[in-house]
This record gives structure tokens, C-alpha cells and sequence, in this order.
DNA sequence: AATGAATGAGGATTCATTCAT
DNA sequence: AATGAATGAATCCTCATTCAT
């Protein structure tokens, strides 16, 4: 572990509160002054480290969904064939969205109906992750692992929207 | 047709106008002003018949779920085999939400996540329809129509989260 | 005395507070509360007639600069010579500023350094009057009823700074 | 020049700073923040030479008008006549707002219309000097060199306001 | 039934100021 | 002497909601 600059460590903080408040209440509910009392600290202080209740919460997936995206990555350079990387990739969503419940909710819920969020980087690498599945399912397709008849595209919405239900009726 | 009194077709005018509304903005940002002026009427007009904004908001499935529902229970009578009825109730659910689209943004986006919502009866039907989805896929199964080892919650949930997800995404 | 309707009588109402209230604080120092509290209306209120602070701040010239311009080119008019108009502007000047402390505080010390309102239309009074004082000054350099070799925009300086310095002061 | 104390010379660079800030922005738009980052130092150093921001603008004039006063009073033991000197005094005037731009716009727009400052000791050298001023019209009227039938309260506000509209429009 | 007018309550945001280091 | 970090206090503004007409 390298050792973080203290501001760091303050905006991680914050953004754990923000990221459990706004869960648990939603966006518009939670008021920056729960935000601050989740985190111990005062009002003010957020907008030392964020300019906006809005650019507080588009920080949320930061890190997080890079980090996952990019375990994910390195984890599949390991396996062999397509449905076993699409076995991984369902099995790595289940057990990140079960250890990380506020996380879920935030993204799922309040990020992805936020047109401004669809616009911003961090929504690319949802994309990203998107595209993976679609790309192994077409390659899972012609290498005869998976039926030729299938629609791909349908086949992913299966796939990532069972998971969403699971993951947003828990 | 039944007429209906005069009351009730205003009633009808403002919950058209706020689904619009909410489905376009959010819950949040919509105001009832934004509201009113959909609906063509002032403002304090709304409050003589929904009590606050967000009895005017659960009150918009209202109606039409149960209709939906209904409608949807009388077409299944009709239909032998469970393959057929939840096929009928998949297509039933995107011919729905296509030629509803603002309805399905509201239901989806905007009351699935409010935790009063799901505490009224209109919250009922949709769980209804869901235990319904599960009944068929058990029945199937029973009859040897549907394989005997799959999971049924998991099969309900890869219905229903596909549905959402293609929805959702339109 | 056309009848006025109603909200044009509130709007006067609010000016009418705000100019007072500027005057003796200071635009900044000065809340909206303050102003509501001279209004004896609530803050919100003043928003339902003016959409910010510094647009309820622009507001206050409004009518009155104009027709204190009106109302004097319609009494110069009846003068003849140079000399005597210059005479009869400064007169209403005095006399203007005098009867209005308040509008001439607003306006010599609040609006004069704000650069936004200089590039507003109410300031466009402002500098008609101050270019007819020129011209009348250049008219009567012409008729010979001033000394012709005196700098106009000097002697205009002199007129107006006078002018200001002794209402600045009051 | 006496060397002055490390110290001193930290207090003029902030007051420099200050002045250039105030005067750009107006005290109340200007921010410590901005004077500190003109001054390339931090917002609480400034806190070290100065107990709040009121008083950082309260001690602008300080030295300054002293200097400004004190150096037209010795040149003007070598004038004599009453109308060398006020003519001299308007020079000097003139001459030094033109190479203080910054120091003539908070004198002039800022400090002038703040009720505490006309209260404190600085203010007391501006009052001065119009004073002296004053004096020298009474004096030119004795001695014959200036008509006997003006009004020196006038004349004076006629020099004084010339001077101050020429300054503030420029 | 309909609404113009008014407002209470609340929330995001800013900034001068403090203080431990 | 200098400052990074933190915050209390304030203020603008919004909006759901009420009510007299």
C-alpha cells in the first residue's frame, strides 16, 4: 500500500459518506448536512473537496468501477473460452454488488437515470464492461461454444438484466 | 364507454400531464409547476385533486396497471401450455411499455426506487404479475413443458430483469 | 391617475422598500430579508416579482430616471438660451435628488460601480442627460453666450462633479 | 531610505495586493482568497498583519494619503498666492490618482460610501486637506485675489467634485 | 371549480476567520 | 513566520403548499 496524502484520505471519507447516504436516502433526499454528519465533519469541508453536491455524487464510481473493470480484465486473460469468461464476469458482478450493497444501489439506481452521468467518463467504462459481454458472446458464437442462432444482443440484455434485478430487489 | 364525470376527466388531464412530466425531468426536478403548465391549468388547481406531489405521482399507475393486469389475465384464459402464457405476458409487457414509454419511465425509473411505493396497494399488481410469471414457470415445469432443474426465481428474474433492461435502455 | 393593477402595485411596493433598504446599508450588506421586512411581505415574495437581488437592484431606476429626463426636456423646451437650460438642469437636479435621498444613493454610489448595470438600457438616461449638459454647453459657446475658449467637457465635468460631490455629501 | 523591518514589507505587499483586488473587484466581490493569491501567500497569513478584512481596507489609505497630504504641504510653503496653490493642489491631485489608479478607486468608490471609515483617523487626512482647500478660497477672497462675492463652500465642492467626477469616469 | 397571490420551510453554497502544526 | 485544513454563520433562492376570492 503506498501511503496516501492526507487530502486523500479526507476525500475517500466523504465520498463513503456520500456514497451511503445518497443510498440510503437518494440523491435529492439526503441533504449535504447528512452527507457531512455520516462523515464527522462539517458542511463546509465537502465543498473543500467537491465543488457541488452533483460533482460529489458523479465521483462516487471513481475509482471503484475502474478498479473492478480492470480486475476483471486481468482475471480473464487467465481463462479460456467464452462462456467460461462470461461465467466469471456474472459471477465477479454478483460477488462485487453483494460486497458493495451502497455502491450498487448508487450506481443502478441513481447514476444510470442521470442523462448528465451518461455523458461523463466514468460512465464509459459501464459501457466498456457492456461491450466485453456482447464482444464474448459473438466469439463464444463462432467458435461454436454457444448456438449460432442466437441474438447476441438480446442474449446480454438477459444477461446483464437478471443481474440488475437480482442485484436491485436485494 | 360509462361517462365519466367531469371531475374525473380533469383528474385524467393532470395525471397525463405529470407522467410527462416526471418521466421527462424526474420526480425532483419536475415541478408542479412544470406540471401545471403541461395540464394547462394554474398550479393550486393540481391541489384539488391530488392532496401533495407525491400522492399525484403514486398515483399514476393508478388505473392502468390494473388494467394491464386485467387484461392481460383475461387474454391468459384463452392460452393452453405455460410456454405460451408467459410468452404472451413477455410480449404483452414490451407492447406495453413501447406504446407507453413515459409510463414505463415513471414506474421504473422514478417509483421502483421509492420505498413508500412499494408499500401501496398499486404496488400490489406489479407483484402480482411477478408471482403470476412464477406460477407459469412452476406449472411448466410441473408439466414437463420446462425443464425440471432449472431455478424458477432465477428463470422469473432473467424475464423480468430483460425486459427492464431493454426497456430501461430504450 | 390611470388605476394600476395590482401587481404593479406590489412591484412598486417591493422598489420602493429595496431602494430605501439599499440606501442605508449598502447592496451587499443589505439582505433580502431586510428589504421584506421594509416590504412587511415575506422574502419569497419579492421573488415572485423580481427573478434575483441584483435584478431587483436594476429595477429601481426604472421609470423614475426616465421620466425625470422627460420631465425636464419637456421644461426646456419652453427655454430659450443656452445658459438658461444649463441653469434649469442643474436647478432639477438639486431639487430631484434632494426630494429622492434614497434614489440618489442608490444610484450615485451603489450603481454607478457596478459594471453590469453600466451596460444596462436605465443607464442609457444617464448618459443622454449627461451628453445634452455637453451640448447645451457647445450651443451656447456657439451664440456667444459662454466664453468660446473654455474645454465644454471640462466645464461639464465641473457641472456634474458639483453636482455629485454636494449630493454625495448630504 | 531607512531599511525597514522584514515584517513591514510583508504588510505593504499585501496592502498593494489588496488594493489592486479591491479595486478590480469591489471589497465585497473580492475575496481573501483572491487578495492572498494576488499577494502569492496564503489566506491565513493575511490574517497575521491584518484582524479582518475591514481593517485590511481601512489601512489601504494609510501611509499613502499621509505621504500625499504631507508632501503638498511642503511644496506649498513655497508657493505664494492663494490661486498658485489651489492650482497646485488640483496638479498634485490629478497627478497622483493618474499614477494610482487603484488607490483613487478604492478612496474614491469604496472607502467613501463606508459609514465606519468616515469615523476613522485616515479619513480624517482626506477632510484635511479639503479643509485646507477651503482655506485657501477664504483666503483668496481676502486678499482680493478671488471675487469676494462667491460662495467658497461651493467653490471648493465645485473643485473637489470636478476632480473626483474626471478621476471616477476615467 | 379555479386560481392569483403569498409564504414557510429548507437546502446548497460561500467565505471570513481560526488554529494546530 | 507561514499555512493547510476546517468550519460557523450567513444568505440567496426554490418550491410545495395554502387560501381568499
Amino acid at each position: 500500500m503506498v501511503p496516501q496524502p492526507k487530502s486523500e484520505i479526507r476525500k475517500e471519507q466523504i465520498l463513503k459518506a456520500a456514497m451511503k447516504t445518497f443510498a440510503h436516502k437518494g440523491f435529492h433526499d439526503a441533504t449535504i448536512s447528512d452527507v457531512a454528519r455520516e462523515a464527522k465533519i462539517s458542511d463546509a469541508t465537502i465543498y473543500e473537496y467537491f465543488s457541488s453536491k452533483e460533482e460529489l455524487l458523479f465521483s462516487i464510481p471513481g475509482k471503484t468501477t475502474r478498479k473492478h473493470k480492470e480486475e476483471l480484465e486481468s482475471i480473464l486473460e487467465f481463462l479460456r473460452g467464452a462462456a467460461d469468461k462470461v461465467r466469471c464476469i456474472i459471477h465477479r458482478y454478483f460477488w462485487f454488488f453483494e460486497n458493495n450493497p451502497d455502491y450498487a444501489s448508487v450506481t443502478m439506481l441513481i447514476l444510470k437515470q442521470n442523462r448528465k452521468f451518461l455523458e461523463m467518463p466514468a460512465y464509459k467504462d459501464v459501457q466498456d464492461l457492456s461491450r466485453l459481454v456482447l464482444h464474448l458472446i459473438k466469439e463464444g458464437m463462432a467458435t461454436g461454444e454457444f448456438r449460432a442462432d442466437i441474438n447476441p444482443y438480446l442474449v446480454r440484455a438477459a444477461i446483464l438484466g437478471t443481474i440488475e434485478h437480482l442485484v436491485g430487489a436485494a
